[in-house]
DNA sequence: CTATAACAAACGAACGTTTGTTTAGAGTGA
DNA sequence: TCACTCTAAACAAACGTTCGTTTGTTATAG
């Protein structure tokens, strides 16, 4: 019997409420999931509130950390852009718990935590909203778009897609990633490229 | 003091599930928005769970409807999304509750309301999926775009606006369908037509 | 018209269960 | 010994739901 960790417990919780929502899972439930009592997770833990800071608070980080990837290796918007799809896919892939449970339970955070989580999520958003900017004033994007509502809109595309990809499916990740690109890019009417 | 339908019960019950989620509601949280008590509620319903189902398939029908105007009026596959494309925007931001709860709380249903739930987003799905198709064949959508693929894009769009568009804000409805359209058809990198 | 029966809507109290959380104590490795 | 992890039992509060009863309206028969 080994004993677990504050992580272990997060990354359990984080399963749960991704599956089952915040208010779906009980403390008894996630003791079971462990192994132990729902009591038993109070020796790591403030509290049930707690526990969804933390997964929320690491779903935040993991995208940051993938902004940040993709600006500094990103060589000109719109390879910036490209790099910012893949590893918003791989993100969302990677830590699915974390990443659905970030985008799904934030309303339920109360005011100060949602405050600074809906932060988080604009500077993120804000990353993309930069490189589209950059792209129209190097003649790479086209200027009749707007930054805002067009990283809106990509970034809607990547956030709904745990909500229907397959990993075992017919499509790899690799190739998920090209056709978001070039739909984004030349979007239904014209050619690739 | 007027007294309260079936009807007044579900769409109230709707705004509390879009607001707080299912679990996040109690029947007690419905009773005190309709100035009656909880369990006054089950002289109009079952319990919460056909409350639930009686919002969600509210919502669906919205979809169904909106997906059987687009087709009969459209000419062409293009002018089809476009009014695909609008009249989804309507429905979201006509019956919000019912839309978002339809979105977001489909996982709380038991196998088989949910079943019939899901086929009936994949109906809609299909409709968009058949119009990408048309536009394929008829050449007015270029046929390197998976039409699976691209309705799920298109649809991602779509289902995001409600978690950020404000009606009051300085994007019309028209403009913003305008706008989404515009990126569906021509993406990033080109000018507009 | 009126008396009466029927009805739906709402109340208020209680049910058994589950919730998040607290407390006291046992077991264990450093 | 000490700090940490877990159990076991208990707590008050909230949960969905049921119950018998009261209320106001509507329909009907005299």
């Amino acid at each position: 019997m080994t004993r677990l960790t504050r992580d272990d417990i997060i990354s359990s919780a984080g399963r749960r409420f991704a599956t089952y929502g915040y208010h779906g899972t009980s403390m008894r439930d996630l003791g079971d999931d462990l192994g132990i009592l729902g009591s038993s997770i109070y020796a790591h833990v403030g509290g049930k509130q707690e526990l969804l800071i933390a997964v929320v608070d690491r779903g935040a980080a993991f995208f940051a950390e993938s902004a940040q990837l993709a600006k500094r290796d990103g060589s000109g918007a719109l390879d910036t852009l490209q790099r910012l799809i893949a590893g918003h896919i791989d993100v969302v892939l990677d830590h699915r718990s974390e990443a659905r449970t970030y985008l799904a339970e934030v309303p339920f955070l109360d005011d100060a935590d949602r405050r600074s989580i809906l932060d988080a999520r604009d500077a993120y958003e804000d990353v993309f909203v930069g490189v589209i900017e950059e792209g129209i004033d190097g003649g790479s994007i086209g200027a009749h778009n707007d930054a805002r509502l067009s990283a809106i809109y990509v970034l809607s595309i990547l956030n709904a897609i745990d909500r229907w990809y397959d990993e075992s499916g017919r499509l790899t990740r690799e190739e998920l990633a090209t056709d978001m690109y070039t739909f984004v890019c030349t979007g239904l009417c014209r050619g690739p490229r």
